[in-house]
DNA sequence: CGGGCTAGTGTACAACTGACACTAATCCTG
DNA sequence: CAGGATTAGTGTCAGTTGTACACTAGCCCG
């Protein structure tokens, strides 16, 4: 056993890139680093696992931690360990990702909490450590994700329109989508309950509110649930009016 | 800095679960362990991460002492940091798993290779540490990559038939697939390049040889492969003889 | 009450999927 | 050397799914 010893020198922490959708837009949580290394840099909430602690438990607990929230959706995704990531000594981190209700969301008394903040998925760069990195790859497995599950649920508030779940898909896959082809989609699923409500206090047609049905998503999660839809080829304002007319709808 | 010392006592691990595909079986290989813990049990061949390798330089350098193989494919799929997994102290594991050619692999002089073996994955059990659960989880994964990725290029030999291909998609995927639409789906995919000679020694037809096209091949991934086949319901041994008779191709 | 805005809806064509059975070619055996 | 054993190899049709595409409906606001 003392042959080993040399090997037992090095920590081990825990990052979490937790996802949330607001207003049309991906967003990560992100903390401003108050110390070294990279202080006032933001990087991912993090911490090191603690000698008792399961790494699935470190994760949890950093989450808590920071929003609160339990029993969310929470994966593990890879671990980086390059020799020099962390000026301490060999650090290596085990990247967590997990998908919230940011209304849901209430800032915690912690300290490190009142330093976080949310910001677009798609704006965020030069973060502390290799974080940049582990956004990257945390992202790919959401992209990945939602193909393969329905993931909706996890980052919707309980009541939501048909084109708030389209914008999260487009969000997260990067393209646009059909609205047609969206809605038959996902209503053949018969994953959604229509609330028989809409939207008050638009200014325009409001839309009707749906909601998850647990039981049929679970269900959805054993058969195997695929999402594929192609990027619409729609063209954006069309640009000739003398296209051929569709026929209008009769039914 | 000092505050954290206490965190610096653990140690990583790499440990690779290696496929090897032979006589229409998925097969893994494994090394008898000689030394306390879990002395006579198989376990994964792994090691600790030296101080100054990288998560991936460490996986690679296991394989290579074990098989003498380079330039594989290898992929990291999941930490496993259970507070007891290990009797020695905290030790967390990264697991990987490459997959090779069996032909390929030639017996190394070193001493763990001497302990090593082929094993059909469907059979293993009882593994040293949490090794069960990690290959379950490795294997899990190369499901998964087998819709996603052209996995055969990885496994077989550089010449193959139409059947042998089959039957490693059927040993990964734990199905049963339909012959004709099989053949019609890889071969529409333009991947295989018919070399124009024929099996030996076998007693009876024998079947075109085939290989992969390298560059088509890595076409696909960019593109995005994606393989799916329901399993075949075909009737095993026909136990009616008076099912509606099939026009014969006349092709 | 008209303009601005987003919701909501159907269809036709193309592409893909999946079910399904026999003939061809080789070796082996008696 | 004929017949049996064994695996290779092949096509079609029907049903389902994917995709392109444009207008009307309903609300608020000025």
């Amino acid at each position: 056993m003392n042959e080993f010893n040399e090997y037992f020198k090095s920590a081990f922490t825990v990052d979490n890139v937790i996802f949330g959708f607001d207003e049309g837009d991906l967003k990560v949580l992100l903390i401003k680093r108050g110390e070294e290394p990279y202080q006032g840099k933001w990087a991912l909430p993090g911490y090191f696992v603690y000698p008792n602690e399961d790494l699935d438990m470190a994760a949890k607990r950093v989450l808590e931690q920071l929003t609160g929230l339990r029993n969310v959706f929470l994966e593990q995704v890879k671990t980086f360990g390059a020799v020099n990531r962390h000026p301490f000594g060999r650090v290596i981190t085990v990247a967590y990702f997990s998908l919230i209700k940011i209304s849901y969301y209430t800032i915690q008394p912690s300290s490190i909490a009142r330093k976080a903040q949310w910001h677009s998925v798609s704006k965020v760069k030069d973060l502390a450590f290799d974080h940049d990195e582990i956004l990257r790859a945390c992202f790919h497995r959401l992209k990945w994700l939602v193909r393969t599950r329905p993931v909706g649920f996890e980052l919707l508030p309980p009541k939501f329109t048909l084109t708030e779940l389209q914008h999260l898909y487009e969000a997260i896959l990067e393209t646009k989508l059909d609205k047609r082809n969206f809605r038959k989609k996902i209503l053949s699923m018969d994953l959604l309950v229509d609330l028989d409500e809409t939207q008050e206090g638009v200014a325009h047609r409001p839309a009707r509110l749906y909601q998850f049905d647990r039981k049929r998503y679970e269900e959805l999660l054993l058969d195997g649930f695929s999402f594929e839809l192609k990027e619409s080829r729609r063209k954006e304002p069309p640009q000739s009016k003398r296209g051929k007319r569709e026929i209008a709808s009769s039914n």
